[in-house]
DNA sequence: GCCGTTTTCGGCCCGACTGTTTTCAGTCG
């Protein structure tokens, strides 16, 4: 028997499932298998017992043609099947998926049609005009597919944030182990933690920058000068990495340089008045007679003005987070191994909130099936105590602005109130529609508040000052969710909310054990919005929370 | 492909939007 986790057989099945939806008129088919891949997902026993001990196929979902699929998957680690529908379509196949509007029925007409394969070969073929002639296809979707091939392009230069990290701590890892190298630093926009960034850069601390240089074909590809103290080359074929070298006396400035951004450097250097000799930027500072600014707020030079430096609010700031989903929706872990990985993160508290009805997408629960739910937290939060544990939704602002659940948001501690649908309202219609939901006095907290998912679409229009205004008034919590793909509020604006009396909580909008941790690329926003702890509602203590949100959930007090 | 006190075939399936159609298919959240 090879060791299969249900996560990698779920996988399998998941992938069969887009092969047959290339494949297939019958939508069914597809969904059967994506359906199955859920079912063993959020299995509580281990897959390879289930086969063993017969119960495969009295799991429901899980018939005659799924189930010899998931055994020899369990036996073997492999699927004859998955390995068929694989060799009849080119590698790369699911790359046209990046093209906006481009879903697995068209790019299954587009290749077996014309056989493209590659956005490359699309692009040729809608600019010779091919695509608009194919069923289902016309004028409108040919030009729509350009400027899809455009928008993909673009978004092949740009990152996000947490690629960059994971680039630059593994080459400084594997710098620090050359005898030459005395020092290393991940500078520039990955250092200032950018939402987006484009390269990573690297500081190199050496005596012998030649004999360096020479090794770094070891750890990335394609390595060119661009003068004599900087070279560049790109990591896992895609990411550019810029090696920025200098001997230990001048570590701190070429750090500081290399970290930006360029109006912060200028005013630093200006103010400083001369070139200091520094083997760290700590020193650095203090040479110059500055206090230290951490690099999230070297943005522009504004730090530099103030007097006093705040401290930045640090994930060993928060005790506890909100906005976190289980297999009751869309998570992929249970209550149970939710609340082991808050109580991992020596969180004091955690707020379950799964998806309302209305996310229908999401697996949204009844009130039938809060109640069931409400029932499981009841008896775990006995297993994670002391931990505290409240029981929350997040449920979603309709588009005539009224929540979803009505009153039988009663049911909750917390009500995360967010957007999932009708996302192309006007500004106007959209700050109605929120506006509105904030009024509704179960609401507790604002979710992800524009909807942007980065380097895939704009987040929906909105008046900020009005929100924010009414936020405050309203004494609702704006959620500053955590997710690397949102990190939505952007921290432009918490500047403005903060001003007009918003209160903030650092959420991960967790969907899985793993994405516990969102809660410290949360609070990377914080840190650039300049947010100190105590504008952080989760750094409060647990008794303080549990009055807060009583408080919040009996009318009376709004 | 799965399912069935409406059981072996026909239904499964939310709702808005877009572009393609001339009544609907594909995509998205």
């Amino acid at each position: 028997m090879i060791a299969m986790d249900k996560y990698q057989v779920a996988r399998m099945l998941d992938e069969i499932a887009r092969y047959i939806q290339l494949s297939e008129t019958n939508p069914f088919k597809s969904r059967a298998f994506e359906r199955a891949a859920r079912r063993i997902e959020t299995l509580e026993r281990d897959v390879a017992e289930l086969v063993t001990s017969g119960d495969l196929y009295s799991t429901p979902g899980i018939g005659k043609g799924i189930g010899p699929v998931i055994t020899e998957i369990v036996t073997t680690g492999d699927s004859t099947y998955l390995d068929e529908l694989r060799n009849q379509y080119p590698p790369g196949i699911f790359d046209l998926l990046r093209i906006p509007n481009l879903g697995l029925k068209k790019v299954g007409i587009l290749y077996e049609q014309l056989g493209v394969t590659s956005i490359d070969e699309l692009e040729k073929a809608a600019k010779d005009n091919l695509v608009a002639g194919l069923p289902g296809f016309g004028s409108k979707t040919q030009q729509k597919i350009l400027e899809g091939v455009a928008f993909a392009r673009k978004r092949e230069s740009q990152f996000l944030l947490p690629r960059g990290i994971e680039a630059g701590e593994l080459i400084r890892e594997q710098l620090a182990a050359i005898d030459e190298v005395e020092d290393t630093e991940v500078a520039g926009s990955v250092r200032r933690r950018m939402e987006i960034i484009r390269n990573v850069n690297v500081v190199v601390s050496t005596r012998a920058p030649e004999r360096v240089i020479e090794q770094l074909p070891r750890f990335v590809s394609d390595v060119e000068p661009i003068d004599e103290k900087t070279v560049k080359g790109i990591a896992r074929g895609e990411m550019p990495v810029i090696f920025h070298f200098t001997f230990p006396e001048d570590f701190g400035l070429t750090v500081l340089r290399a970290t930006g951004g360029k109006e912060f450097v200028a005013a630093f250097e200006a103010k400083a008045g001369r070139k200091l000799k520094a083997t760290n930027e700590e020193q650095l500072f203090e040479k110059a007679g500055i206090p230290f600014v951490e690099p999230e707020r070297r943005e522009d030079a504004e730090e530099l003005k103030r007097k006093k430096r705040p401290s930045l609010v640090h994930p060993s700031d928060l005790r506890g987070t909100f906005h976190v989903h289980t297999t009751y929706s869309d998570g992929r872990n249970s209550v149970a191994d939710m609340l082991g990985a808050a109580r991992d993160l020596g969180f004091d508290y955690c707020g379950i909130s799964d998806h309302s009805v209305a996310a229908f997408y999401a697996r949204g629960l009844t009130p039938d099936q809060v109640k069931i739910q409400q029932t499981e937290i009841a008896r775990e939060a006995k297993k994670v105590a002391p931990m505290r544990v409240f029981r929350g939704t997040e449920a979603d602002i309709l588009p005539d602005g009224t929540m979803d659940y009505g009153e039988d948001l009663d049911m909750f501690d917390f009500v995360v109130a967010s957007i999932h649908s009708r996302m192309q309202m006007t500004e106007e219609e959209m700050t109605e529609r929120i506006l509105r939901a904030l009024d509704d006095p179960h609401v507790t907290i604002l979710g992800h508040l524009t909807g942007r998912r980065l380097l895939t679409r704009d987040g929906y229009r909105i008046d900020y000052d009005r929100i924010f205004d009414k936020v405050a008034e309203r004494r609702v919590l704006l959620e500053i969710n955590g997710n690397p793909q949102r990190l939505d509020v952007d921290w432009r604006q918490v500047r403005n909310a903060l001003d007009r009396g918003v209160l903030f909580t650092i959420n991960p909008d967790a969907h899985s054990v793993k994405e516990m941790g969102y809660v410290v690329s949360g609070t990377w926003v914080a840190r650039k919005a300049g947010l100190t702890a105590k504008e952080i509602f989760n750094t409060r203590p647990v008794d303080e929370v549990e009055e807060w949100l009583k408080k919040r959930s009996s009318p009376k007090s709004n």
